[in-house]
DNA sequence: ATTTTAATTAAACGATTGTTTAATTTTGTG
DNA sequence: CACAAAATTAAACAATCGTTTAATTAAAAT
């Protein structure tokens, strides 16, 4: 499916407030509003709330470029150097669309609508399926360890991110950056993400320190 | 405040729908009818819906012990032990209670109620300051590393913990073990958090493999 | 037993929800 | 221009929302 201007300015409209207030505390009426279009708009776009919502997604995760697929392939790098860039483009894929991230924590948190439930699920299945390619390379060569927990090891990529977007306001107060700019903050977020996943990822794969 | 007992089953019903449907996407109306009472029963006791989930919130997290302070003076146990330790009584509490866990999470994403946005920052407050005076001493012994980002570690912990126990349909599925029963699952689940996260805090904090 | 307080109820409150209708305006096409 | 299709509008729809009211029952206190 692919969507008007029009419709893409009211998805990501409703992005932001779904962000904002959550999916069931964002009514149709703060959208219509905020976008600047009348009401019934909504339901002659995408037929229904919900369905904007799904749209949404299909908008998102439809739009994720499987540029990761070609990497595997690619002789030039060592399965280290892939699984970094994998972490980086993950970091990088968040922090791009914090909003929609929110909102995709929020709609699996309370998982009523199988198609979003289905939609995150493939995400993460081909998520998966790469890093486990990619691991048995890196143990073929005798890179990486014989027992690996690929989805613990997705696990703690996805939830470290998550959690440190969450609060970063936290982290913020916490190591006193309050008066840094929001966008240089967000950078030194993400290479200390980078630089902290790498290095556990290291030694989950690794043997040596 | 202590709650009495028709309270707590009434703030414990909410929880279950909470969690279920989310806040916004529950009515007094279907607390009241899951709990068997009236639907004006909930302003009569704790005067409105948002006043519940504040209820829930006191009743859970004011019952948190603070049993961990104690065990940092501990002499007789090292420090690794000690952050071991602090790891599975957050798995622990986080598997004890998933469905708090799981309103936390989709309150913290929409944090429109400042009274929970503290409960929670507090609870983490008080988090990273224990960890900290235990990394500051396994520092001073020689045992743990110099540079250590105390707030990252713990976000690792926190959204591993978090990311395993919402997605924990799709781990029993990847790793096959549809069949065996819940609770056995369950424990799998626990004892493979609890090594994972103990094998990426030792490669954080210590300079051996 | 009588009075006071607390607990519980059904009903109603106005506000807001998502969606639909029917009329109107805008746009595109021959 | 004239006509058809699409876009947009205000208004109304029934349903549900959280909360309040006033009446009634149950429990506690005197």
């Amino acid at each position: 499916m692919d969507f008007t201007e029009k419709q893409i300015q009211i998805i990501e409209t409703a992005e932001q407030l779904f962000a904002d207030k959550g999916f069931d505390g964002t009514s149709v009426r703060d959208i219509a509003d905020e976008a600047g279009i009348n009401v019934a708009m909504i339901s002659y776009y995408f037929g229904s709330k919900e369905k904007l919502l799904e749209a949404l997604f299909e908008l998102r995760v439809g739009s994720v470029k499987i540029r990761v697929e070609s990497l595997i392939k690619d002789d030039s790098l060592t399965p280290i150097e892939k699984v970094n860039m994998l972490i980086d483009e993950h970091i990088e894929r968040v922090m791009q669309k914090p909003c929609f991230h929110k909102i995709m924590v929020g709609a699996l948190v309370t998982n009523k609508n199988p198609f979003i439930l289905k939609a995150a699920n493939n995400v993460k299945i081909r998520n998966a399926e790469v890093v486990s390619e990619l691991i048995k390379d890196g143990q073929k060569k005798g890179i990486f360890k014989k027992k690996i927990d690929v989805v613990m090891m997705i696990n703690t990529m996805v939830g470290t991110v998550s959690q440190t977007i969450m609060s970063q306001e936290y982290y913020r107060e916490f190591n006193s950056q309050q008066n840094i700019p929001d966008a240089e903050f967000m950078a030194v977020l993400k290479r200390r993400l980078s630089i902290h996943i790498k290095i556990l990822f290291k030694a989950i794969l690794t043997n040596e320190a």
